[in-house]
DNA sequence: GACAGTGTTAAACGGTCGTTTAAGCTGATG
DNA sequence: CATCAGCTTAAACGACCGTTTAACACTGTC
């Protein structure tokens, strides 16, 4: 058996309270007397744990890091190109790589806040990076661009890297559009339950990026 | 002739300092006192002008969406799914429909701050909106959804609207996701001046969007 | 010349910010 | 018991926040 679920400590709650409010108002927004609060500690403790509210953002972005194992480790190893079989392994690498991407972008209890929260601040973070937080989600991103990128030169190694890069950007990008816009979009359709069934979301991703990125045999007919 | 370009007044210098010190720090993070003096003018004037920060804001995004008009109204109509000719024309409105948007996304002279800066502030708000300008926001987006839904239900006419939509999004994701990601694709590329060719990259997404839609006639050859 | 309206200014206001300080508490160690 | 290190606390600190105020300059009108 493993150890019994302690209560979490003084800086465990600092952090979870962390990512809530500063998901929810920004670094300079969210107030430390605030963050606090929400963990039911002083704000003094903000300076003791973390040097300051700086370096508790930075813990707590290193903290949603490690919230879970990188999914890329459950996922098979990407074949050289030139391996004998490549082409099927690599269909089915790509495959898997856009099912776990998005259940990764989706995976919280919905209405469990620091999940929640913690999904806001990665996508913020991603999209204008604190210039102290830069380097640490480089490193994050890093190995998904890198896997992606094997897949797409074992499918189309008749492309130039140029392109292959334009086209890693594309299914890339709509996994994270799809991501960000949940807002904008539960807005404009006016379903707050959107998406009903994340399944028929991950197929049409793999159906659209196979077509967009031209291998026919894994997709051969462009209508039903 | 037209009138001669006079020296802005205080209000307009006022807000082009607010995009930039907005953009640069967010809502939060830019004082009034800081974007005044990137005005040249009295902290003051920000309540006596906009009736406070948040108004400050709210005119900010205004002024924003108004500094060119909509690139949508110099589009074709998209012919009804039904008319004679549609998918010739719908075809060309959507090819049309990402060149300008990508034109739209990249529109704003490298180093002009003012420029730069609004692309950031409308990326941001898109992202994670101000509950204030939220509707404001919805207006300015909806118009592209209705254009591009459209053009797609001319192109596909068999797929009912959830998938469409679904496809809207991914074509939406790329051109989007393109924009937001420079900055961390420079990095990952370390190329600053990425992308060289941005005819390269409208080439590429209509490209791999027509595939990805599934419309063959226009774009029969998946590989070169 | 008196007046009202508009734009602008420096100064002050109350409040909140992140941080620091000094003291108190706790449990382990000698 | 005395000591000490680690954690926590309330209080205070100086800086900055957005806003308000009162005075001032300038305009056009009566």
């Amino acid at each position: 058996m493993t150890t019994a679920p302690s209560p979490p400590d003084t800086r465990s709650r600092l952090l979870e309270s962390a990512i809530v409010h500063f998901a929810a108002k920004g670094f300079e927004g969210a107030g430390i007397r605030e963050i606090a609060k929400g963990a039911q500690a002083n704000s003094a403790l903000v300076t003791y744990h973390f040097c300051g509210k700086e370096g508790l953002y930075r813990e707590a972005l290193k903290a949603i890091f490690n919230r879970k194992p990188c999914p890329l480790t459950q996922l098979a190893a990407v074949p050289a190109a030139d391996a004998p079989g490549a082409r099927e392994t690599a269909l089915q690498c790509l495959r898997d790589y856009i099912r776990v991407f998005v259940g990764e972008l989706m995976d919280c209890d919905p209405g469990h806040p620091v999940d929640e929260a913690a999904m806001v601040l990665m996508a913020r973070e991603m999209q204008s990076p604190r210039p102290a937080s830069a380097a640490l989600l480089l490193e994050q991103v890093q190995p998904y661009v890198v896997y992606l990128m094997t897949c797409l030169q074992a499918l189309r190694p008749d492309l130039d890297d140029d392109t292959l890069f334009l086209m890693g950007g594309s299914i890339q990008g709509q996994l994270l559009h799809f991501r960000n816009s949940l807002g904008i979009t539960r807005l404009i359709r006016g379903n707050p339950a959107f998406p009903e069934d994340l399944e028929t979301v991950i197929q049409h991703f793999t159906d659209f990026s196979l077509r967009g990125l031209g291998v026919p045999e894994a997709f051969p007919q462009p209508r039903p």
